[in-house]
DNA sequence: TCTCATGTAACTTCATGTGTTGCTAGAGTG
DNA sequence: CACTCTAGCAACACATGAAGTTACATGAGA
C-alpha cells in the first residue's frame, strides 16, 4: 500500500504517513519499497507487536500534558512539588506503558473484524 | 501577598497569577482583597486540600498529550483503537487523580521546610 | 482624590504538532 | 533511454493552545 493511499484513508498527508512509518520501518514492523509498484508492506506478526512497541518505535512522544516547568530549580517550593509530581507521573507512565504492552495489534485486528461483521459490510478502507 | 509579588516569585506575570488564583478563590482555598493593602490570603487548612483539589479548582485541564483524534468516526479501525486507548487512559486518569488526592498541601509544606532546614537558609521567596 | 490592589477582556507571543512543497533517489515500464 | 511511480527528506507554512501582555474598569484604603 502506498503512502498516498494510506494518507487518504487516514485523512492526512503522504509525507506525514512516511514520517510515522519511518519509525516503524526502523524497528522492522513494516517494509518499504521505492519505485513502481512500491509502497509499504507489513513485516511483523500482529500478535508479536503491541501498542507499546508502536509507541516506542514512534520515538516515545510526550504522554502527559502536565509536568514540571523545569527540572532544575533554585526554588525549594518548586523542588518539593516537582518531586511529588515526578513520582506520580513516573508511576502513571509505567502503568500506561504496561497496559499498552498488553494490547497487541492482533487484538485490535480481531476487534476490527468483529465490528466489521456486526456491520455486515465488506472490508474496505475508510476512504 | 499581592499578585505582583507572587508573579515575581513564580517568574511570571501578575495577570497569569490572578487567572490561576481565581479558580482557587472560587473554591474557597484563598481569599482576595482589592485596594490598598489588598492581595491574596490563604483561607483553607493545608491538610484539608490536596493536589487533586487544586487540579479541579483549576478547571481540570487536559492531563494527557495523547488521545483520540476524534470521538466519533466512521472508521472501524479507528473505532477499535479508540476503544482500546480510552479504557487505558480512563484508568490512568483515575490512578493519577487518586494519587494527587493523597498529596496534601500540608505534606508539600512540610517537605519544603525540611529542604529549607537542610540548606540552613532563612525562609524567603525565591525572588 | 490619589494610590494601590484585584477583575477581566482582548490581544500578542511562543511552542509544538501537523500539513505542505519541492526536490532527490531508486525501481519498474515502454 | 526517457518516463512514471514510489519513498526519503529538508525546509517551510499553518493551526492550535498555553502563556504572557496590555489596557481599562472596579473597589478599597490613605
Amino acid at each position: 500500500m502506498t503512502s498516498e493511499a494510506l494518507a487518504r484513508a487516514l485523512n492526512t498527508n503522504p509525507v506525514v504517513v512516511r514520517r510515522l512509518m519511518g519509525g516503524l520501518r526502523e524497528h522492522g514492523y513494516v517494509h518499504s519499497e521505492k519505485g513502481h509498484g512500491g509502497g509499504w508492506t507489513l513485516s511483523c506478526q500482529l500478535d508479536r507487536v503491541t501498542l507499546r512497541d508502536i509507541y516506542e518505535a514512534l520515538d516515545a512522544p510526550r504522554l502527559f500534558a502536565i509536568g514540571n516547568r523545569s527540572e532544575k530549580t533554585e526554588c525549594l517550593v518548586e523542588e518539593a512539588v516537582n518531586d511529588a509530581m515526578s513520582g506520580v507521573l513516573a508511576d502513571a507512565t509505567a502503568q500506561l506503558l504496561a497496559r499498552f504492552g498488553q494490547i497487541t495489534l492482533a487484538a485490535l485486528h480481531a476487534d476490527f473484524h468483529q465490528r466489521l461483521a456486526a456491520r455486515h459490510a465488506p472490508a474496505t478502507l475508510c476512504k
